[in-house]
DNA sequence: TGTACATCAGTGAACGCGCGTTCACTGATGTAC
DNA sequence: TGTACATCAGTGAACGCGCGTTCACTGATGTAC
């Protein structure tokens, strides 16, 4: 019955996300065309639509399964000691600033997600409450609820760091802002809810 | 010997420079064409090249002018009692959040800003670090030193929870984002340096 | 084991469209006399 | 004051190109006998 194994197509759609979700970093959602999309994964712009109905699609694909990396990324933090802080320390590393393409999808497409079709939205909440959720378990372990809300307060700090990093082109004040961005976080954490 | 007055050009370029700056905030850098952004003025796409000398040059000049509104701004609320803590509630408010056309620059474009040719990011990183300067001397009159990396610190903050409220489609998760906006502002202001 | 076949993942050319940019031109303007 | 003129801001059609999407097809595959 099935021609190929039955797993070779749900391999293939997977690499197509993967590698698009590298192009889309670096390029943005408006960047990237599907004939590059395709290419990166070693494909023709004509499979495209044998795997997805339109670019809307992929883009939603993509964010939901950038986003479910970094949970897989958390979670295994939650094994480590000082884990959350360790995580903070790289992504507002230089490192991170210069590597958009292997970076966090949310530094890099925010504002994009922002102005995007509701389906890539959708995924994107989805997506990021789950991060929060995680992070949550690392900054208060036994408080969910405080938890969850410190860290979407931590993600917007991380994201707008990030962003203005990249953004500024003087390397100086540039360390600048990734040192404030971590200043930011720990007077986050340190201050308790009113 | 100069045909219409001499200041009616540049009028009609400030012309094009303010409606470009609401196209470009409402559909994005790569999301705005050249027809588009001279029909919001009232022209045609053929005397764009008589203003600028490419599309990158309009987004350039769009930026530095949209940056210095915003230090107009903080200027304005510098003779104010609470100038900045006002600032701050318009900025993470409900209102801003639902409409970037006439809102923040940075929290619009900062991602794609940052993937944008040297000349964008130049203006950007020029324009930005006004705005620091403005925004330092609201938070701490008299160490600019120190206000200036607690305003980059804020700027990063606001700029991250705007654009996370945005893109987050549950209304009620989106509050969260502004709220615990606000209190990692308060929370990086009230912490000394270490 | 070898061969004929049905399946379907992937190819590549084509579609209409909007992109950024160029250019020959039009026609309203302020100036010169 | 009235008219002829030079200027040049703005028009609109066209350029080649890449976009997202469609579709007739190819050819490698696992199965049936």
């Amino acid at each position: 019955m099935a021609r190929y194994g039955r797993e070779h197509k749900e391999a293939t759609r997977q690499r197509i996300v993967k590698s698009a979700g590298r192009r889309l970093k670096k390029d943005g959602l408006d960047g990237s065309g599907v004939t590059t999309l395709m290419a990166d994964a070693g494909l023709t712009n004509g499979a495209f639509y044998a795997h997805f109905a339109s670019k809307d699609d992929l883009v939603a694909a993509t964010i939901a399964d950038q986003l479910q990396e970094q949970q897989v990324l958390l979670r295994r933090l939650a094994d480590e000691p000082d884990g959350f802080t360790r995580f903070v320390q790289a992504y507002l590393s230089p490192g991170h600033r210069d590597d958009a393409e292997s970076g966090c999808p949310s530094a890099a497409l925010l504002d994009e997600v922002a102005r995007s079709s509701p389906a890539i939205r959708r995924a994107y909440s989805a997506g990021i409450l789950g991060v929060a959720d995680d992070m949550a378990a690392l900054i208060a372990p036994g408080a969910p609820a405080t938890g969850r809300r410190q860290a979407l307060g931590c993600i917007a700090i991380l994201v707008g760091t990030l962003q203005l990093a990249r953004a500024i082109d003087d390397p100086q004040e540039s360390e600048t802002v990734l040192a404030e961005g971590a200043r930011a976080i720990s007077a986050l954490l340190a201050t308790p809810e009113a």
